[in-house]
DNA sequence: CTATATTGGTCAACATGGCTGACGTAAAAC
DNA sequence: GTTTTACGTCAGCCATGTTGACCAATATAG
């Protein structure tokens, strides 16, 4: 097997690479979230949950529409789950000030309790990985997942860095 | 704002640095997967399905049980799916050769081939990130990816890295 | 050779979280 | 005053995960 041509052999360690890439992203991702998801399971909750709670904490204050632009879900599935939120006192809504039809979202002290917990641990998470791989990979790390999204994405991150109020 | 304490400073920024992180990886999963999701609700399958071609054609002849530990699904939910897959001819089982329980999976043409059709679209996505990003990034990427992963998995991608017929 | 363990499949029932389509209501905007 | 917007809701569908129970074929240990 020593006589494959140099370019043959090229083009398979490419794409042993990217195959790497993209199991990793798998692998990762499933145990990026795995642990939140068992505490999410004792509280009746999903994933959905999560990603609600974790935005509106975020943002407070954002309006339904605004959220469902970040999850990029129809508004039905969002619905359901923010009723279920509300129901069990996760999050509350306020009438907007300036626009009466809107529904400010809020996450009551429970909601924060609950938001905070989850991303402590999923911090965490990231802190060792961070620290174990060290500044500059932290750095290539998220310059390449940068380069995963959708351009319409990207523009979404960037104006709401721009809105947020820090 | 200026006398903010340097330690609350601090502490501020590495809470924001690991909510990026959080985010990003929400974010770039969600983009990195879609295209494929489009491809593969052509054909009525799901996200499921493809993981299972994708990781017999990975591994040609891999066992059910050595899918079900990649996957850390119930059997129950593999074996639907692949049921589905070989009645639509993209997968084939044939007997074990030295323990004749096994069914040892493979990909069909017709799954061969659309097996590369997704991973080439998800490998197109990667090599522009890693070419954006370039090298040192790219090598950064995967080390924080790994630092992600659970002991547990990786064990197994360890050994599956052994096993592998290269 | 028999007992047990392993590999894999199957049926039933259920939850979650996406989706579509249709319809309603209140308030803003023109 | 009409139209558009923001949001909700009802009904139903699909994919994909779960548990529990049960079965068949075969390998392996005693």
């Amino acid at each position: 097997m020593a006589d494959v041509k140099p370019i043959g052999k090229a083009l398979f360690l490419r794409e042993e690479e990217l195959r790497r890439g993209i199991e990793l992203m798998f692998f990762a991702y499933r145990d990026f979230t795995g642990e939140a998801d068992s505490i999410l399971a004792e509280q009746n909750m999903g994933r959905a949950h999560h990603r609600a709670i974790y935005f509106i904490g975020r943002n407070p204050g954002i309006t339904v529409s605004d959220l469902l632009a970040i999850l990029c879900i129809t508004k039905q599935s969002l619905s359901r789950v923010l009723s279920g939120l509300m129901e069990d006192s996760y999050v509350v809504q306020k009438p907007g000030a300036s626009d009466r039809r809107q529904r400010l979202l809020y996450l009551t002290a429970t909601g924060t309790a609950l938001e905070s917990r989850l991303t402590s641990l999923q911090g965490r998470r990231f802190a060792a990985a961070y620290r174990e791989a060290g500044v500059d990979a932290v750095d290539g790390f998220q310059r390449v997942l940068r380069g995963l999204l959708d351009s319409d994405t990207i523009e979404q991150i960037a104006q709401q860095d721009q809105t947020s109020d820090i």
